[in-house]
DNA sequence: TCGGTTTCCGTAAACGTTTACGATCCTATT
DNA sequence: AATAGGATCGTAAACGTTTACGGAAACCGA
């Protein structure tokens, strides 16, 4: 015997009384439910999650995907570890659990998606990591359950997303280097489709020419989103037949490769060129000391898990002013980089 | 009508029968199994999670259980992302897939594992950030529920570990350090319960016994493992009565804030002061070059999921020799600062 | 031709919950 | 005292699978 049976045989009253008494449905007496409490926390009983789901059609759980692999695509590592936690802070509340979704980097994300979605995993699910276009969105969409995603593409089916404002960190950037004279500026996009490369230098390109310049295409640097990418971006400055003397990296994940890079070259920043990233854990120590945009992962987390519930129906009326679509503001802090 | 009532009655044939040929099982026509397997592809069906697992009892799903947070417990960040790539693929092989099981900091790991546990999550659990003494080990194997752990734990129930060789890291590390007559040497022990702590230092100190040195209290310098950390160690090295010469660490999230830091009071990595500690994507990039010790995340990966899988009934057969207990070791990799 | 196998498939029970429905008892009102 | 209505609880169906069991047809050797 296990189970609720278990319990209700202990308590000598009916699986469907302790059911009702465990999810707080009102035609229990107050008297029994606190018996049923006592004995569930003693005998550490928890409902089964696949049973309950089965019959309510609900597992109770959000999924995050992201890929797993040693080059991480687009944000790093400790990024979502703090993302993660702001998402919980929410989740908690109302007794919902987070758990990761990993795709392994040997397998199509829209298949694996898929998989899950069929597998009925989840109510509610976040992505990360968008493409350009993104055909995750759709198959979502059409299986009418809930997402929101952080970060755009140009599919879209109306959902809600949070995106950081790369808009306003590529306008602040080139205005401030503009200011201080640099012409040549460089630009880093880390390869693959995702979206946010293209909204950056897009933006970059538009802030450029408001002050005459144009952006080169031999300014562009592609690379891997990681140390190494960083670190070949250096060698690709210097050989370069316009040498940038200023550049922007959209990503936080290889500034600590580029600089070692440049080091290398003999050219050090905020001397020799202008550098302007993102902050993160990692980049707060690197010396010369970086200038970068900065946000609180762990409020995107909150904000995130917040419009996420808003579009779920048991929860929407809980919050009915969360924020649907959203550009996550970033602040410049000074470093002496650039 | 939905679910594999829908496929059936589609093919026009009965429910027993497209699960059975679903699944595999040898008493179905192969011409049958064929179309039913065509039907499924086209209609993008596949069998719900909690169908299955409620029938079945097992969930096909595997849980690495992990702590989120801004402060990473002892390991950081794309350490996971390489660990669980290798995890994937040999679960691939037998269609399980790999979930993070995500402890909100704000929640007691114990009570979370539990709840998990009892939902009937997963079959089989990876456990990381192991402590000194560690409950959840004792609640999984009253559970009989199938786990490994990367890490130790003066717990021991008996289940299959792999722990990092942190014995021949110490020993090396200060081998290397006498070799090179330093006499003062200190140890970074990041906070918190972890039993990798304990284990190190308690082997540096048997291998400084070795050669007639004493580790004094006041050369271990207890942080945080993260950066932040790091940049404080600076701080309180030079702040110490008898100065070490050189410093080990155990952590690899630490050493980008320990060389701004050390950098700060004017001490440079391998000049001024001798620096071991792990190498990492992050670490690759420092200047100078870390000394420090490396190791094949991917196949630390494989080896947890095959190990884990072999205590599993239903797939111990198809790995008999997979290792139950394992210090993983580490190579010294040298650099510039030790 | 006939009994015995094999091959294939349908039927129905089970997994652990939740919940609609109805039954019982009690209280209050007329 | 009769009745209405509320409070509380038990019963049983349903969720979507998998699988033990048994039956029907086909096949095979004597």
């Amino acid at each position: 015997m296990k189970g609720i049976r278990r319990l209700a045989e202990h308590l000598d009253i009916s699986i469907g009384t302790v059911s009702r008494a465990l999810n707080g449905k009102p035609d229990v007496n107050e008297e029994t439910r606190r018996r049923v409490l006592e004995a569930a926390e003693r005998l550490g009983y928890v409902a089964n999650q696949s049973g309950r789901a089965l019959r309510k059609g609900a597992t109770g759980v959000i999924g995050f995907m992201m890929q797993t692999g040693p080059e991480i695509t687009g944000q790093g590592d400790i990024f979502f570890m703090s993302v993660f936690d702001g998402v919980q802070t929410v989740l908690a509340r109302h007794k919902l659990d987070l758990v990761a979704l990993l795709c392994s980097s040997e397998e199509d994300p829209d298949d694996y998606l898929k998989r899950m979605v069929a597998r009925g995993f989840a109510d509610g699910i976040i992505l990360s990591a968008t493409r350009r276009y993104d055909a995750r969105f759709e198959f979502l969409a059409r299986q009418k359950l809930p997402f929101i995603t952080l970060g755009r593409s140009l599919t879209d089916v109306g959902q809600p997303w949070i995106d950081l404002d790369f808009e306003g960190m590529a306008e602040m950037s080139v205005e401030r280097l503009v200011k201080a004279g640099h012409r040549e500026i460089g630009f880093v996009w880390p390869h693959g489709d995702l979206n946010l490369g293209y909204i950056f230098v897009e933006r970059c390109r538009e802030a450029l020419a408001r002050h005459g310049l144009s952006l080169s295409e031999d300014h562009i640097f592609r690379t891997n989103p990681n140390e190494a990418g960083g670190y070949a971006v250096a060698r690709n400055i210097t050989a370069s037949s316009r040498p940038p003397t200023a550049i922007i990296l959209v990503n936080e994940t290889l500034v600590a490769g580029l600089y070692r890079g440049l080091e290398e070259v003999g050219l050090r920043p905020g001397r020799d060129i202008a550098i302007i990233g993102r902050q993160s854990p990692q980049a707060r120590f690197l010396s010369p000391r970086l200038t970068g945009f900065e946000l609180s992962l762990r409020d995107l987390g909150i904000a995130l898990a917040e419009s996420l519930l808003s579009t779920m129906p048991a929860y929407a009326n809980l919050y009915p002013q969360a924020m649907r679509r959203k550009l996550w503001p970033m602040a410049l802090v000074e470093g002496e980089s650039g």
